[in-house]
RNA sequence: CGGGGCGUAGCGCAGCCUGGUAGCGCACUUGGUUCGGGACCAAGGAGUCGCAGGUUCGAAUCCUGUCGCCCCGACCA
């Protein structure tokens, strides 16, 4: 082999990246293996059931944090209700039941007891009447509301719960679709059906700012057509983004229940004239989806990249120590300027910083934050302290990409710093759903557009498709099922952005404004 | 629940077709040389080959069953 030829195999080698494989080589595996090297969380021994680990939770609480500060400037309180539903609750609402019954943990026994040796339930404690694990919470907070609910002076009625659902999901993945998952559900009752539509669409906005603003993750708020309405609800929304293989993913949603679930579950009150109605409600919800929604919008070939506002550590410092004797002197250094960090505020909170101590080598260390994602490392030795300066690398950058800044000016700046990181993410994010996103006006168009390339193996990924479409829809179920059928794509939602009228290039018919079609997660 | 792939050291894999009782890389430990950095050299520790049966003198390897994981499909936040 001439050396000329070495020469060209090493420049046909791919660049070594900290995730392997890299999104474009196979996307759902990419995925996994962020998770994996950002320790955010396994598989449990239970089917379908994740462990959260401590990087994954932090992200949660800051989730939680954001969102649960935004529920309560809207006038929202906390509450709890049971986790088991009587089975009898969840038939109340005919087309509820239909949603959730093929997806019900049921509980029937109340004891187990020894029988050769193995434990199985006690025939014995069989109950009279069967609880479920809450797949949702509508039914036993409904009963909870009928029994608080009066007079239109109680309305209306703002509720929120922090917790855990259980729906028996046929295929799980980490933070997508989890047989249990955590989320926050809003319940609302009110005394018109304005007062509750005005409820749903303010959720809605929350949850589009939230997104973001907090997460960086561009989306877009709209109406699901009939076939994707939450079961029971009069009108469903929902805010939609894009992930990196250009599928969409429904990040949130928020219900107008109408009165079906208050004459279910007999919320009823007198108006102000003494006339008995039932009240209109509401219902909302976002999980520790969002989480996998971060991962996918913003997460390289490196590893997860966390956007400032949500991430657990905003800044990592990594104590360069040569000779041993510098390591005193590093260390108290490293630890006044976390000090000095943490009294700055970015975005309403402390920053958030951690000296990474451990007795390691510096490249391995600053490797394991990038794979964690932590939006700046600063790198301090003996020659920055004499210099009085740090150096910084950015997660939005590359990894070999540090500058050298002046302690001072980093520490003047550091709000500033974590906001362009902030806004480059969202900008970076929004570039990649235009850019994959296009209006097409005829049928051939569309089905061209969603065409798969054929794939090598069965087992192999779904090849990455082309993204979103946006086109003119007559509303036609049948025809919205046709398309699924042969492309496995849906509407997405209706944009709540104004539009003009058009043609539906499926069947020539008018059309108010023009759909969001994609694959979905 | 259907189709496909895969379970061998902590992680990633080879060996399996053509049975003869286990190997590579990374990680880990120790020593040395390095070191503003995903180091190098040397030595070393670590595996009932997913589990259970069967065939065989002998099974990681062949057969049957079973459990789990991943991908694709149907269902869904």
């Amino acid at each position: 082999m001439s050396s000329s030829a070495v020469s060209n195999e090493k420049h046909n080698e791919k660049p070594k990246t900290a995730i392997v494989p890299t999104r474009a080589d196979n996307y759902p595996e990419w995925y996994l293996k962020v998770i994996d090297a950002a320790d955010l969380a396994e598989n449990s021994d239970v089917r379908g059931c994740m462990v959260i680990k401590p990087w994954g939770y932090a992200l949660w609480e800051n989730i939680q944090r954001g969102l649960d500060a935004m529920f309560k400037a809207t006038g929202h309180v906390n509450a709890y209700f049971p986790l088991f539903i009587p089975l009898s609750f969840l038939e109340k609402e005919a087309a509820h039941v239909e949603g959730f019954a093929k997806e019900c943990a049921v509980v029937t026994h109340s004891r187990l007891i020894t029988v050769d040796g193995k434990l199985v339930p006690d025939p014995k404690s069989k109950l009279e009447e069967p609880l479920i694990v809450r797949p949702t919470s509508e039914t036993i907070i409904g009963a909870s509301f009928a029994k608080w609910v009066k007079s239109y002076r109680d309305l209306p009625l703002l509720i929120n719960q922090w917790a855990n659902v259980v729906r028996w999901e046929m295929r799980t993945r980490l933070f997508l679709r989890t047989a249990e998952f955590l989320w926050q559900e809003g319940h609302t009752a009110h005394a018109t059906s304005e007062e509750a539509v005005e409820e749903t669409m303010k959720m809605l906005g929350v949850y589009a700012e939230f997104a973001e603003q907090w997460m960086a993750m561009p989306v877009i708020q709209g109406e699901k057509t009939a076939g994707e309405r939450f079961p029971g609800a009069v009108q469903t929304f929902c805010i939609e983004a894009m992930m990196q293989d250009r599928k969409a993913l429904q990040a949130g949603t928020s219900h107008f229940l109408g009165q079906n679930f208050a004459k279910a579950s007999g919320i009823e009150f007198q108006d102000d004239k003494g006339a008995l109605v039932h009240a209109w409600t509401t219902s909302w919800g976002v999980s520790t989806r969002l989480i996998g929604g971060m991962i996918m919008t913003h997460s390289d070939d490196d590893g997860l990249i966390c956007p400032p506002r949500l991430a657990p550590e905003q800044i990592v410092i990594i104590p360069v120590i040569q000779k041993p004797e510098d390591r005193d002197r590093v260390l108290t250094y490293c630890k006044a300027l976390e000090k000095e960090l943490e009294a700055t505020i970015y975005a309403g909170s402390p920053v958030r910083v951690h000296v990474d101590a451990r007795d390691m080598r510096g490249g391995d260390k600053a490797w394991q934050w990038i794979k964690k994602g932590a939006p700046i490392r600063l790198e301090v030795g003996p020659r920055d302290i004499d210099n009085d300066s740090v150096f910084m690398g950015r997660r939005d950058k590359g990894p070999k990409e540090k500058t050298g800044v002046t302690r001072a000016a980093f520490v003047a700046g550091v709000a500033t710093t974590l906001q362009e990181i902030q806004d480059a993410l969202f900008a970076r994010a929004l570039a990649f759903r235009d850019q994959h996103t296009k209006q097409i006006d005829t049928k051939e168009e569309f089905y061209a557009y969603f065409a798969d390339p054929p794939k090598k193996k069965q087992s192999d990924p779904t090849p990455i498709h082309a993204g979103f479409a946006l086109t003119h829809f007559n509303g036609d179920p049948a025809l919205e099922t046709k398309i699924k059928e042969d492309l496995k794509v849906t509407v997405r939602c209706i944009p709540l952005a104004p539009g003009e009228p058009g043609t539906c290039p499926f069947t020539g018919q008018p059309s108010a404004k023009r759909v969001v079609w994609a694959k979905s997660y």
